[in-house]
DNA sequence: CCGTAACATGTTATCGGTACCAAGCAGACC
DNA sequence: GGTCTGCTTGGTACCGATAACATGTTACGG
């Protein structure tokens, strides 16, 4: 196998030195510009390919931003990345992801892992993190955001909202609307954090607007989905009867509720109201359109890659930023 | 700052050499058990962080495995990257995702990033590739798998299926069941490659099975959704009803299709019948359950992790391989 | 007691860029 | 002419790990 190119080869080829060669392939005006031209042109005809391993390694700037993500397949996550990536890709930043399943422990092994790549900076889903990564993570000088939630003891900055709040204005339509009997349909365990903030948002703000008490059904373990909740209905049977409304973790969820609900002859939201959370395309397209929640998944993704964006280029000086982009009722057929 | 923790420290803590140090944080045996646990303690005490970037040049070796994904936000490249990651996960491969929004030209650009990174294999969706990048990865001496598709030319391997046949399958189930007037609806550009193969499919078998002209409607540039699936029906009006069946680009495009038909009044499959692709969980979950075609999204990924694990241990040497992990007609109730 | 093998550890050079400092050279100005 | 300034280029060391080779140590049979 031919050893690969490096820059001494262009810079023998062209009859300067390998400094000469490193500038002008970084676009340093400090190089005559022919020069420059021409170390281009060889380096093409060459057929070298920069190095960024060998950078990282001098520089000690790897280029490198990690993201965690609970899971990759859930289109508001998946909205969060593409906005983050867009956003950051002027600046060169490359994303490491990884996908925690729901886990913190899942999470630890990654943070771990990602930190051996010298990242600059670091992305976590969710203000929830076990001890050691939070030590893993205060040990080094290295920002941190977390995003979609709004942790009480945040590591760094936050970019978020309240996953509580939000259920609490969708129990308040539900309320003002005449339902009385809820249930809430989610993951059983304790494994999806954000989604049991979301659960206890709900029995909170129904407990304060006396109503009766929500029954928690459970959907199975996290990740839950469409054919979660259309199980849930389904394994109710008639007891779907008992509610006027069913608050569901998700709208994947929630149109999975809905579409067993039309299979079973129910009229939503005749019979029964039904709920979602995210405003996931579904939710929107599906007939009738589900009433959720909408945070700006995307929007969420951009102001990570703004606020990382002004932290390379040392505008920031360290102050902690907080910023709660909120969410908003938006209202469908189905309530 | 304090300057970071290297191997040199943990050896001098410990009093042996850093080679010992290396030896013993890669668990080679070699190194005497007392040693090596000794080695581990003081490199937790100290905080060490093993620099995978140092390793990653001097070895000439990343770790990383380059894919490019049209689109992150979509439920079957979703899965394929997860199967893929869990895959790798054992071999200690970290993935370097890139997206291409189904332009070639971006494709290009994003190879010649990600190569940059040293990969130590690259995954490539699609079997459609700009000159200039196949010449970037020929010139190397790079495992190549490209999947998704089966490329007339291929790069190097492939695990895919074809996605017209697979529509062909879609078509002869249609016509079997006495549907005569197809329309197909999917995105308008030619930027959408996998998407056009379908399209063409469909015109092909339609053709060979004597059925009118196959007309096409536009949902406009891909990536095409839901939303314009619902858009395409809302525009075609009642025009709707010169036809008995509607043939989508993919689930998300049937599903807003079908959505659209019910909110219009439309009986399906009485009146049209509607089909998917890809198997999507909505898909299986709608109601009626849409029929389509059963893609074997996260196999695929898992496919590859296996072909890379194979080539990585050496157990294969270079020959070509071509996995075509075929589809298959999933019947459901809109037709 | 010696040679040899098996085991455990050390030494040196190196991967491909680039920070830092030094220096050559042309033109301007006194 | 001498000096100074600005532009352009070069030399050297180094980032942190590890491959390749060398060395020291112990065990054991003859």
């Amino acid at each position: 196998m031919s050893p690969r190119v490096t820059m001494r080869d262009v810079a023998r080829t062209v009859g300067v030195s390998p400094m000469t060669v490193s500038r002008a392939l970084r676009d340093d005006e400090t190089v005559n510009e022919k020069t420059r031209h021409k170390i281009r042109q060889v380096a093409t005809d060459l057929g070298y390919v920069y190095d960024t391993t060998a950078q990282a390694f001098r520089t000690q700037k790897s280029g490198f931003v990690a993201v965690t993500l609970p899971s990759i397949n859930n289109a508001n996550f998946a909205e969060t990345f593409r906005g983050l990536s867009d956003g950051l890709s002027a600046s060169g930043m490359q994303l490491l992801l990884g996908s925690t399943s729901y886990r913190v422990e899942k999470e630890e092994e990654l943070v771990r892992q990602l930190l051996t790549r010298n990242p600059e900076a670091i992305v976590l889903t969710g203000g929830h993190h076990t001890d050691e990564t939070r030590a893993l993570l205060s040990a080094r000088n290295l920002p941190v955001v977390e995003m979609w939630d709004l942790p009480e003891n945040p590591l760094g900055h936050v970019i978020g909202f309240s996953n509580a709040d939000a259920m609490a204005k969708l129990v308040t339509h539900l309320a003002e609307s005449g339902r009385r009997k809820l249930a809430y349909i989610g993951a059983s365990d304790l494994t999806d954090l954000r989604g049991a903030e979301r659960r206890e948002g709900v029995l909170a703000k129904a407990a304060e607007l006396g109503l009766p008490d929500v029954e928690v059904l459970d959907a199975g373990p996290a990740p839950v989905s469409m054919r979660h909740g259309a199980q849930a209905v389904s394994e109710l049977g008639s007891r779907v009867g008992d509610f006027d409304a069913l608050v569901c973790v998700s709208d994947p969820v929630a149109f999975g509720v809905l579409s067993e609900c039309q299979r079973q002859g129910l009229n939503v939201p005749g019979d029964i109201a039904v709920t979602g959370f995210g405003n996931f395309e579904v939710a929107s397209v599906s007939t009738p359109r589900i009433t959720t929640v909408g945070v700006t998944a995307r929007e969420i993704g951009q102001e990570v890659a703004m606020l990382l964006d002004e932290l390379f280029s040392g505008e920031t000086q360290g102050e902690r930023r907080v910023i709660d982009v909120g969410s908003r009722l938006v209202q469908g057929e189905t309530s």
